[in-house]
DNA sequence: CAAAACCGACTAACGGTCGGTTATTATGAT
DNA sequence: ATCATAATAACCGACCGTTAGTCGGTTTTG
């Protein structure tokens, strides 16, 4: 690997570490640079701005949300708990507690927008793919198989990520979940077991 | 009313223009002040800081939309129809489309994401009324009412408050509604008329 | 020796502060 | 009612610390 490489990928860890934490908004190139022990300079050899440097972590964090979805989809489990499981991955979003709630944070918007929206675009077909899969093997009936993996996204995302849902907005996501794809009432109760509610 | 009150507002309308046609990120006080002509030190004796004056803007626009949701509830529309229109006003957020637009730029993230988070806590429970009106009139069937108004309101807005939807999202958002409701099949197809997507 | 990597002093712009000034309103004696 | 006076509300603008970003020069690497 060239040397270059090497720092850039230093400087995104270091950063990602930050932005996690603090905040991107609250993180400094200062900060950045001093825990990379290097100048203001060097870091703006190998970023553009601190947007790019953003951008960047962003898209480090995608791949590896990806990778994990991809280990599921490859796993030998049931369609449906094939398509839950890569919901609740992309749920998690990353492995600590405390730093999914920092991702939360008033200060964090930007980056969880930003992470959101381009998951959501990245795992939609992959869902999509296992959605068909389902529908061949009679377990789903519908059409539009990717508008309705985008609802079904979407409504994850929206109402899982943070903290503060009941568990009967699981029950109604289990039974809009059913209905949207057309499956058995009560087929996807299964994924109560994946999500925990606050009460 | 009072001069102090009268000068609050005029800076809340100047910031409000700001933030949509700029960005709330790319405006700065001193753009605020010089807009109103008065110093930095009056600025800061009527708001505690910059985020505060976001704050209030996004009150003034919520309180602003809310209206507008009010006066539809109050028309002597079908039940279906009441529904559609409070989602579909709430989807306008503003009068002018190029405001619109300018709420979904890049640099809007923070502004956007308040709004939507605010005004869906606001509308619920206002929807949720609307349906179990619904109810009673045998037009849907259904319990867990708010937490289904929840989910339509989340997917109206992830759906359409951008541009880029297709005509097969609106029919896949009407089918999900329906059955989310309990409403019979095609009874709600008229939101069509509502939106309208890129194809 | 050329290109890649690095350095750090510097700048411009920003949000916010502060001590002082002017306008407005309330008070009380005549 | 009128006017002086006190009190408070509104306002001013120079100033500050922090920030993202720049640039000309230096060292390291191949």
């Amino acid at each position: 690997m060239k040397k270059g490489e090497k720092r850039k990928l230093e400087l995104l860890n270091i950063a990602y570490r930050m932005f996690i934490s603090k905040g991107y908004e609250n993180t400094s190139v200062d900060e950045i640079i001093a825990g990379a022990g290097i100048a203001k300079g060097t870091f703006y050899y190998h970023f553009e701005s601190k947007k790019e440097l953003l951008e960047a972590v962003i898209d480090m964090m995608l791949d590896r949300e990806e990778e994990e979805a991809q280990k599921i989809l490859g796993a030998p489990i049931p369609i449906p708990q094939k398509l839950v499981g890569v919901l609740a991955s992309f749920r998690l979003e990353t492995d600590e507690e405390s730093i999914r709630d920092a991702l939360h944070e008033p200060e964090n918007i930007i980056m969880h927008e930003k992470t959101g929206r381009k998951i959501r675009e990245r795992i939609i077909p992959l869902l999509s793919e296992v959605a068909r899969q389902g529908i061949n093997e009679g377990l789903f009936s519908c059409d539009d198989i990717p508008e309705r993996i985008k609802i079904i996204v979407i409504l994850a995302n929206e109402l899982f990520d943070r903290n503060g849902f009941s568990s009967t907005d699981i029950r109604v996501f289990i039974d809009v979940t059913e209905k949207t794809l057309g499956a058995p009432a009560g087929s996807m109760g299964f994924i109560e077991d994946f999500i925990k509610g606050d009460d």
